[in-house]
DNA sequence: CACATACGACTACAATCGTAAACGAAACGG
DNA sequence: CCGTTTCGTTTACGATTGTAGTCGTATGTG
């Protein structure tokens, strides 16, 4: 559970974040076209979930339904943290200020932002 | 440069971006200690990131003094940038949410935060 | 029932990474 | 001047990653 995630096999994870259980041949045909990937390799990517314990499967007659076993949520933390711990010694107020000078965040971020700030006051 | 720059290399950037120009002894020296890296391993880094192009290095008699070619604010916004894209659809305010919910925000960072918003509205 | 097919398991293989050791040349110490 | 230390360069080697291919078997099809 521990495992780390590649980013080839996030893009599985991702199908089975979004609908689950799935086989093999439905990832196979959810994940992002642009990858480009057979389903072989589709297949390895789910085998090393496997084995990472980030996914589960169940038999279906010859066949397998994988399912994640790892929300999103918790996936999601643990790389922000790791990215926070290695670039912004730990704390997140300093990425946040990143964030804003880089211009990635619109006026409807800000907006967001805001309100996000009010609610953590309280 | 746009080559990445992984884990163990970052450290190794690190110290040349808190100063530089540094000989390969120097940043043995001053390279986290909880590493435990001996002086090969220093070498070989420096080395990589010199082939990557994040590096440069002018020569100090038969030594070579390093300096750091990518500015750290740049390697921080690509690497910020790609997580932002891999795990929040390209959007930072999410990302923020995201950071509310963890309770990586202390008080002070809330304040500091509302103090940012107050700068992005104008 | 014979054969094509669909599946999962195993194998492959180059690139990157973490972590060094080996080697050869230059320089310093005595 | 000769051995020792110091550098940089080259080589090493197992783990992980990206991207498949192969193989044996269970299965559906005619």
């Amino acid at each position: 559970m521990t495992e780390r995630i590649s980013e080839a096999e996030l893009e599985v994870m991702e199908v089975l974040w979004r609908e689950a259980p799935l086989t093999a041949a439905d990832v196979a045909a959810l994940v992002d076209p642009a990858r480009g990937w057979g389903a072989a390799t589709v297949k390895t990517l789910l085998g090393r979930l496997l084995a990472k314990g980030a996914l589960a499967h169940e038999e279906d007659g010859r066949r397998y339904l994988y399912r994640p076993v790892i929300a999103r949520a918790d996936h999601v933390a643990g790389d922000v943290g790791r990215l926070v711990d290695r670039l912004f010694g730990g704390r997140a107020a300093p990425l946040v200020a990143h964030l804003a000078e880089q211009q990635r965040l619109s006026a409807d971020d800000i907006a967001e932002l805001e309100a996000l700030v009010r609610e953590l006051k309280k």
